[in-house]
DNA sequence: GTTATTATTGACAGATGGGTCAATATTGAT
DNA sequence: ATCAATATTGACCCATCTGTCAATAATAAC
């Protein structure tokens, strides 16, 4: 996973996962079939090791679902302008091969979905608790957050300056705040 | 550039090329030398071809700097929305390979910052002329705004929905207003 | 018009990519 | 302990990729 993470798809070689896993080719393909089978398997690793206890676990954490929110600010902030920020698994492999793979495409596109899922029931939750504004287009405000981390992804990965990464997460926190 | 674009810079290869510009391989390196200075050519085609006249000429317009600001985010919705978008070259090309290719990311950070000025100046132009607030933190925002801009890229390439792609823009407008 | 320079062509070299094969080692069940 | 099933090893195949070579065509200079 950290290699697809780090490198992107086609950056990764099957020679490059025997080293990092330490197994020979033929257990990596009985294990696992073709490359695009494997990577099938790290995006669904990705989200159970990293997206989950990342993400969802912090925003459904017991408690204010604001301050979750907030809290999943500050977890941006921190990973984002951590030296050996990769991004998003996800972002990274959507720009590097959406078009040319229609597959792929349809097997990340969903992630995003889930996570704005994620999002729109913490800030629906946040919002029946009187926390944000009950006038707040929750479902808009959950895509705006979704792009904003993706590009926060992106752009971090060439300029990890806390001074951006903080005022990129610091305007994506008063979406949560309304017109 | 639209092979790059589309397919990143390992998904493009000298045949793609040879193909689409219809002259010969020789032809191609005589012309530019290898793979990697083609391809700081192409970054260079499409920052005068793409972003000069996309992104800054629109900034730039004679009048009113909020009204040009509000003209690049219908612009956005338009082109994001559309059946072959395919994000944005530098973003895509950030998140395939600048962790591996130091070198890219060298090139293609500083199109990220310069894209973050001119909205920077825009911001400033437009706060001057009190279409903004004058408490903003035009530097934040503008920084937002292209995080905002990176992420819309990257999701929209998977999920062009018009309201999604609304959704976002219309927050990212919102940022033009305060807190 | 001739010649020197430049551009184009098609074939090809070297390296690397994903994926497979046959042989060997290991495991688990009886 | 034996034997069947599974896992691992290292070599290998073929396709593709970038980059180059030598030969030919086109251009420019005089």
């Amino acid at each position: 996973m950290a290699l697809f993470w780090r490198n992107g798809y086609a950056g990764t070689g099957i020679a490059d996962l025997e080293e990092a896993t330490g197994l020979g080719r033929q257990s990596l393909y009985g294990a696992f079939g073709d490359k695009r089978a494997l990577f099938e398997k790290v995006v669904e690793h990705y989200e159970n090791a990293v997206l989950r206890p990342g993400l969802l676990d912090v925003l459904e954490a017991p408690g204010s679902a604001r301050k979750n929110l907030e809290r999943m600010f500050e977890i941006w902030e921190q990973v984002a302008s951590s030296p050996d920020f990769n991004g998003c698994l996800v972002g990274n492999c959507v720009a590097e091969m959406s078009a040319r793979e229609p597959e792929v495409a349809e097997l990340l596109g969903p992630k995003l979905v889930m996570m704005e899922g994620w999002l729109r029931r913490t800030l629906e939750r946040a919002q029946r608790a009187g926390e944000v504004p009950k006038k707040l287009d929750v479902k808009a405000v959950a895509q705006a957050i979704l792009a904003m981390s993706q590009g926060l992804s992106v752009v971090a990965r060439v300029n990890r300056d806390k001074s951006f990464v903080r005022a990129v997460v610091s305007s994506a926190a008063r979406l949560l705040d309304g017109p």
